[in-house]
DNA sequence: AATTCATTCAACCGCAAAGGA
DNA sequence: ATCCTTTGCGGTTGAATGAAT
């Protein structure tokens, strides 16, 4: 025999909450508190198990609740919290004022998941997905594009970017990153251990310094720090970046632009940096304002 | 206008941790 | 140290709603 489930009392009703089981519940905790919940529903005369009245008051009726949209800072303050935290929603619930970890756990699965999704960061690592980069690449390299680059049918930058990949060796290296976003820090630059790139699977998380960096309340940088080699082939790390890559890359949004360009229009865009570095957050507030980025919602 | 499909989010379930006897 | 009860957490579900066909 299972442990039987708390509320197979036969009787005990389930399912929404009506107004007046609402008024019930809020009346008796305002002038009693809410003391024992499993004795709560029986004193305040609901017809109710203790969890459904416990749950009904946190995430719904407590008087603290922010009701909503969320703030492109709330959002931020969740991917950062996520990346080091994973999913421990109260845990990240705490750092967000007014916020349930129930509703942040909705947000997440039903907005922010997608997103990072939506430009090819696997959600559980914060990583860049490898596997669809390393097919874009394939894809890439077995597509004759010499032709449409020649009609110039896409802008300058996107063409350049495209030359640029499938050269071989390509040349991007994080050096020039740190002077394409002036307040973007090299990895190297950092009081750092480098990240192991000789493994194939990155460590889920962002890099020890990144997260040693992050003041959770300030949000004073958000990590974009990725293993690189898995790229190896095509992206050396130790060559140095050409000045067209460099002017493509020139804002969050233009990078943005240029990868999905790359992609011609898939709902795919992937971005990468071939060494750990750590971005301010005004990086993100561009990054995630763009309407490429953010998408139907 | 009717139907199907997709999305959202409140609520539930089961498990684990915390706390008290 | 062990058992039992209570509380909290994270994953999942399903009704409601909106969008697409």
């Amino acid at each position: 025999m299972g442990r039987p489930p708390c509320c197979d009392e036969s009787g005990i009703k389930k399912g929404p909450w009506t107004p007046e089981e609402d008024q019930k519940l809020i009346q008796y905790i305002q002038k009693n508190g809410h003391g024992s919940w499993r004795a709560l529903p029986k004193l305040a005369g609901l017809n109710r198990c203790g969890k459904s009245c416990r749950l009904r008051w946190t995430n719904y009726l407590r008087p603290d609740i922010k009701r909503g949209k969320f703030s492109p800072e709330e959002e931020q303050t969740i991917l950062h919290l996520h990346s080091i935290l994973g999913n421990k929603w109260s845990a990240i619930a705490t750092h967000l004022p007014g916020r349930t970890d129930n509703e942040i756990k909705n947000f997440w699965n039903t907005h922010l998941k997608k997103k990072l999704i939506r430009i090819g960061v696997d959600p559980m690592t914060h990583h860049p997905r490898m596997d669809l980069l390393a097919t874009l690449t394939q894809l890439l390299c077995l597509a004759d594009l010499t032709g449409i680059m020649e009609l110039r049918a896409w802008d300058d930058h996107a063409a350049r970017f495209l030359q640029s990949l499938l050269q071989s060796p390509a040349t991007i290296n994080m050096s020039s990153f740190s002077s394409i976003i002036p307040e973007m820090k090299p990895m190297s630059s950092m009081n750092t251990q480098a990240p192991d790139t000789t493994t194939s699977v990155p460590s889920p998380g962002l890099f020890p310094a990144a997260i040693s960096n992050a003041e959770f309340y300030g949000v004073p940088e958000m990590s974009f720090g990725f293993h690189q080699q898995p790229l190896g082939n095509y992206i050396k790390q130790d060559s140095t970046c050409n000045d067209e890559l460099e002017a493509a890359m020139s804002t969050p949004s233009a990078l943005l632009r240029d990868a999905d360009r790359s992609l011609g229009n898939g709902d795919n865009c992937i971005i990468s940096s071939n060494a750990g570095c750590v971005l301010p957050p005004s990086f993100w507030s561009e990054f995630f304002d763009d309407p490429l980025v953010r998408g139907p919602i």
